[in-house]
DNA sequence: CGGCAGTTTGATTAATTTCAAGCAAGGTGG
DNA sequence: CCACCTTGCTTGAAATTAATCAAACTGCCG
């Protein structure tokens, strides 16, 4: 049961200002090399290897361009995901057309699993950013195979907790730090913290970062022009923290 | 096994401005009223008869007064908690001493539930704000107990996700919203909306309000004035709402 | 009749967004 | 091979928004 389906919709006007092309995505059974990564993914690797097999098994592997949209608040929930390859962004859109970035999910992450017993469709919009690979679950049958195999809905409490706990602490980070303390966080939580001098590589553009961290791109910018002053050098993508304990004080 | 020790452990000086008296409380097994608000609470109505009332067997409840903490940031998070009466206050605490709110919980309300399966201690603090009582379950036995009855990781799931629902809606309004429209949209959430005028009394003081709405107190008095021009009056807690249309189209 | 906690109001400051313009690197086509 | 264009980023200036500080007010309780 190979869905392939190449059609490009007509575009429809998405009420800002870009003309959105949705295209019906080809949705593909795993390659072994997919499925070798799937198992690596922390809510996957908890499962026995029966249950997990089940999983793979039901998994269809999908591609996308930047830009796509891959659900959209209000569909119905029908299926939840796992980032393979790229980044996908989740976010709200305010009547004015605003946008508020959720969360920003790289691979081996799984977005809108809180949707599997939910009811009232998915309740964020996901694009792709890059071109990414991302695997999807029916719900229906994973519903289903929960009901056999119990530890599935124990793997999903850890997940979900989880998720529920960065959440958390994006929303303190709101709330507590100005823009330069939360890119030093940010920075902090991404060199791994042994006092040593360390340079990051941004797996992703500045802008997208600015989203994740809840500021305008202008104020991103400005953050790090203040973080000069504490030691942080930046070049492109890729960023020197001299003296991370100096981050840390902020 | 009944613990009573109202010893007053010697004052702690919380590093801000206020001398913290930790009180051992009471904890109780339940009374038959108190057993039977438990009974209705949405995570626990979920449970058969049978695993429900081993639930309830477990739970102790437990009285706070007014700023009494319940627990801290990094304390083992050996209990979650279910609130039967009064309000409980979620908190992050920066290291200059602000304080975030992340969660008011009120009556039915369960918090800390997402650190059953976790393992480095409870994430933020939680402070009773009234008189209040709460039931707790000891983490080591609901987990023994859901090894048996899987229904509860099932009904954990649902719990949890909801709350990270709540949390992403939390933040998605910090994100896109000023004030006055965040104040708009806790009314409309709160006048269940047939376009009828209505009229609401808040169950806690203002400040309250304002933290879980992440404003200053006087940030949130500034947007009731300015509501005041869409048909908002407010008389101490109670507060009455002319037109929950021109609310909603702020 | 104070006194106090909670709230409101005013004035000021701080932080960030918004708008506008400039800059740099990479890719394309002539 | 170079001019051009695009995209992403930076910078500056102005405008918004909310926090902060300080003082006055209110209702309630003793």
């Amino acid at each position: 049961m190979i869905e392939i389906n190449l059609l490009h919709l007509p575009g429809i006007y998405n009420g800002a200002d870009r003309l959105e092309v949705r295209t019906m995505q080809r949705s593909l059974p795993m390659s072994e090399g997919d499925k070798a990564l799937l198992r690596e993914v922390p809510f996957i690797s908890l499962l026995t290897v029966e249950v997990r097999q089940k999983m793979l098994d039901m998994a269809t592997s999908i591609h996308y361009e930047p830009r796509d949209i891959i659900f959209r608040e209000r569909e119905p929930s029908d299926f939840f995901f796992c980032v393979l390859n790229g980044y996908v962004r989740l976010y709200r859109l305010a009547k004015d057309g605003k946008e508020a970035d959720i969360r920003l999910c790289g691979p081996g992450e799984t977005f809108a699993a809180c949707f599997l017993y939910a009811e009232g469709g998915y309740r964020y919009n996901a694009e792709a950013t890059a071109t990414t690979v991302v695997v999807r679950f029916e719900t229906s049958k994973v519903r289903a195979l929960a009901e056999r195999y119990s530890e599935i809905d124990k793997a999903l409490v850890g997940l979900i907790a989880a998720q529920l706990l960065d959440s958390i602490d994006c929303l303190a980070n709101d709330r507590l730090r100005t823009a330069p303390q939360r890119v030093a966080n940010y920075l902090l939580g991404a060199c791994a913290g042994d006092g040593q001098a360390a340079s990051i590589r941004l797996p992703f553009s500045k802008s997208l970062l600015a989203g994740k961290l809840g500021l305008a791109p202008e104020a991103l910018s400005r953050a790090f022009s203040t973080l000069r002053g504490s030691g942080v050098t930046v070049h492109g993508r890729l960023i020197e923290i001299e003296d991370p304990e100096a981050l840390r004080s902020l």
